[in-house]
DNA sequence: CCAAAAGTGTTGGTTCTACACCCATGC
DNA sequence: GCATGGGTGTAGAACCAACACTTTTGG
């Protein structure tokens, strides 16, 4: 096809912006870049494209290959292609995320590439236009969040509602009524109260709960409502 | 760069996905493909990417080029990336979507590459992957549709609740009760009524309404009660 | 005068926000 | 015994779904 000279053919990047909870903080997954250009900045987990390889499958590879992070499912949230994004090349870079209980997958967690758990709001200078991607991904992670009981997935198998709630004032940048919000969590039927208490974060001690795995009438729509003004 | 020669230079194209509403149904424009393979066949609008030409702009230049649309305001909704998705070469490509008013825009279309309007649940079969982007837009329109009043653009200056009511409905795939649709429309505080009918739907006529541009203090979430339990 | 679509009102139940107090415990 | 964070209850307002009848007018 000579018609498709004057086109270009870019690399094709994967970066994944991987969100996770810890110490009652939202924070993002980070590593020190190894190549050139801007050797030892700080930037999300990124590789390009591979023969016969979609991008779902490079974003797991990628992954898998800078943290040692194996079986999370990402999900594309939106493609950068601004011609002089990345100065040495013409790039364009399809980017994945995804929310992890940073516990379970810390003793994954391959420390070869200096992956660092920043918190959110205290993340350091990003290359490219990685820090765009993360507001675009906190962004998507509001809307997605707003809409499906999604934020589970970044707390443990058992929890409180304590630290939930903190999850989702961090989440959405906002806080909320601890009655109300215990009412509608709690009307929504996705959780099992346990007869234990989480101590650490009082002296009363918390009682956790987990999710209710056979629950298929649940309610989510009554904490779409304390969200909704936040999108 | 040795190392970057095993990664894939695909081409990259942008696929325009253009919703309308006409006699009360909800279309998506397609244009008949002039290029081999697959010639003749129905397909979105699409292209490829040039040098220094970033996505958000392709899409636009193509989708002026195949139809004449211009001034259009497109938002990226995904992109695709199976290795085999374009049988003749590797690509990938970007998926932008809009929603227009179909009269507004009738004379600008140019018919040279046979565009025309199909209803949403009549489209004929497509090339590639095209077929999966126009379900991915349908779904990525409903969740939009649920959290901001966005289907207004896809109606004129004026337009009568029943007309509203059926493109909520067929955006949706739902119906609802009118009694308390054009309650929680109304209570939005959105629209504006003019003192003239629309005849050309019933004997009685009913109302137009227009948006009210200085209301700054809309109640939308009403509206999406209405539309969750269909997301 | 009648068919066809527009328009409107009510009711009982549910959920909303806003708010203040008691509880259990470790120190 | 007190400071700390956990847990609950209430009231009045707003909103919800479900439902049936009247209005207008072209034919």
């Amino acid at each position: 096809m000579s018609q498709t000279s004057k086109y270009i053919r870019p690399l094709v990047a994967v970066d994944c912006l991987i969100f996770g909870f810890e110490n009652q903080t939202l924070k993002v997954l980070l590593i020190k870049r190894k190549l050139q250009p801007y050797q030892n900045e700080w930037s999300l987990m990124g590789g390009f494209l591979k023969d016969k390889e979609s991008a779902d499958e490079a974003a797991s590879r990628v992954l898998k290959e800078l943290t040692g992070l194996e079986g999370i499912f990402m999900e594309q949230i939106a493609t950068f292609s601004k011609f002089d994004r990345d100065p040495a090349e013409r790039t364009i870079s399809i980017v994945y995320s995804s929310l992890i209980d940073i516990s379970k997958f810390e003793a994954q967690l391959n420390h070869a590439y200096e992956a660092h758990w920043f918190k959110v709001d205290e993340i350091p200078a990003l290359i490219f236009d990685h820090e765009e991607m993360v507001a675009v991904g906190r962004d998507y992670l509001k809307k997605k969040a707003a809409l499906q009981p999604i934020l589970f997935e970044l707390l443990g198998e058992k929890f409180t509602i304590p630290q939930i709630q903190q999850l989702y004032e961090e989440v959405f940048e906002s806080s909320f009524d601890k009655r109300n919000f215990s009412r509608k969590l709690l009307g929504s039927k996705l959780l099992h109260k346990l007869n234990e208490k989480d101590k650490s974060g009082s002296k009363k001690g918390a009682f956790y709960y987990e999710l209710d795995k056979q629950t298929n009438h649940y309610n989510f729509n009554t904490l779409l409502t304390l969200a909704y003004s936040q999108l």
